[in-house]
DNA sequence: GAGACCATGTTGCCCGTGGCCACATCGACG
DNA sequence: CGTCGATGTGGCCACGGGCAACATGGTCTC
């Protein structure tokens, strides 16, 4: 019956209302403060029934990530949009990206280090014991195998619309560049979480990062320019 | 390790035995698998034996990645040491730290997960209760918040060692600089453990990332070079 | 329309863990 | 020798995870 999500059964839609209120309390309290017993109690549900969507507590923080990464990569797309398509400089919509990058990291933390901490482990999800309750069709999420493949394609994902960004008419990107570039804006959104910036303005270091990484673009469109240190290139 | 330790009272010095042990552990299944219990199961001791050293999980934890971040900065000096005073092209040094940051990493994928974490959370520790039975003097890790800032503090001192690698005798690089060579490093560490690399080897990226930071070194010691369209920076 | 069927949700259970207690040791120190 | 404090023990309770058997209310098919 209308709207596009699938309407769900005799109670609500629960797992987009899981979802939703576990970013809340994310946001609010960190990771660790999630408890798929706590959600079902905060909802009104019995404690078993977020089980029914999600395989387990990591199956929900997959699901997080994974919506994370995709509101990421969203506001990165945005961002591009916005700051048009090519300008003197060039290098305008790279720094479109940074900044968005760096705001979206700085706006949720705690979403950041799920997403890390998706992406990084396996979720090996022991293939031989496949949850025999739930295992029909388009239940539960997927398999963590899935799961991980989706989380790792939305990261990729992102590291591309960030080299995309850099590539000026005259022609494509080193993607190695691209992979530094995305290195450079990722530590920094790392370090800013840490506290690790003592003072400086986080505007000022991503102009310096921009700069930085820039400067390494201009001089080396031939390819082949190995960087063992030795480049007498410069203004 | 450090013969430091108190060598203790009747068993053996149970807190490095319980460092040691998760180490290992940490490093062989990964954070999830660390528990207060199972160590203690592990060592032959009762289950409420590692409470006496270490007050909860967290505190635990912590302290592996303080012992992280210490063998980490050490590799990072003997690394700036072996490469030796300056060079022709000044940047070996900081290569040299570069590959030490990568290579610790690389390495230690789980402790690297385990020390983020620690660093990012505040590590609250409610004050008002102090464990009555563990707070005498130097016994169960002070506080939380003691543990916090030791940890503050050796995550900035590898910012510190980066930065100071890449000094030459010229004069002192922008601590800005540093921030941002700190931040690629850290950043390209990441990527790594995420497997985001795509082929790319590791050496050919430390290289470029290397280049990258000097080539924004070389030119802009007398400020004011900004490189990007918007953003009036101030001055 | 009746019955199979399936997704969803509920109750109940077991087990491991965390965190706390009161108590047992054992060495140090007066 | 007696006290004390650091260390380790056993026991306890609450909580969360994860399963399993059962209940419910839709959909689908004959």
């Amino acid at each position: 019956m209308s709207g596009s999500a699938p309407t769900p059964y005799h109670h609500g839609n629960l797992r987009t209302a899981l979802l939703e209120r576990a970013g809340e309390t994310l946001a609010a309290e960190g990771a660790d403060a999630l408890t798929l017993r706590r959600l079902a109690r905060e909802l009104g549900v019995s404690h078993a029934a977020p089980g029914r969507h999600f395989r387990d507590r990591r199956a929900l923080l997959d699901a997080l990530a994974l919506e994370g990464y995709a509101a990421l990569n969203a506001r990165l797309e945005a961002s591009t949009d916005a700051a048009g398509p090519v300008d003197p400089h060039g290098a305008s919509r790279f720094s479109a990206v940074a900044r968005a990058y760096l705001g979206f990291a700085g706006e949720h933390g705690p979403l950041m280090e799920v997403m890390s901490r998706s992406v990084l482990s396996p979720s090996v999800s022991s293939p031989s014991v496949s949850s025999p309750s739930v295992s029909g069709s388009g239940t539960a999420e997927a398999d963590g195998a899935d799961a991980a493949a989706r989380l790792a394609a939305a990261r990729r994902r992102g590291l591309e619309l960030t080299a995309s960004s850099m590539r000026e008419d005259s022609g494509p990107v080193d993607p190695r560049r691209g992979l530094i570039a995305f290195a450079l804006i990722h530590g920094l959104a790392q370090l800013a979480a840490e506290d690790l910036l003592e003072g400086h303005p986080l505007d000022d270091l991503v102009d310096l990062a921009v700069d930085t990484v820039w400067r390494g673009l201009e001089t080396d469109a031939g390819r082949g320019t190995k960087a063992d240190g030795d480049s007498g290139v410069d203004a």
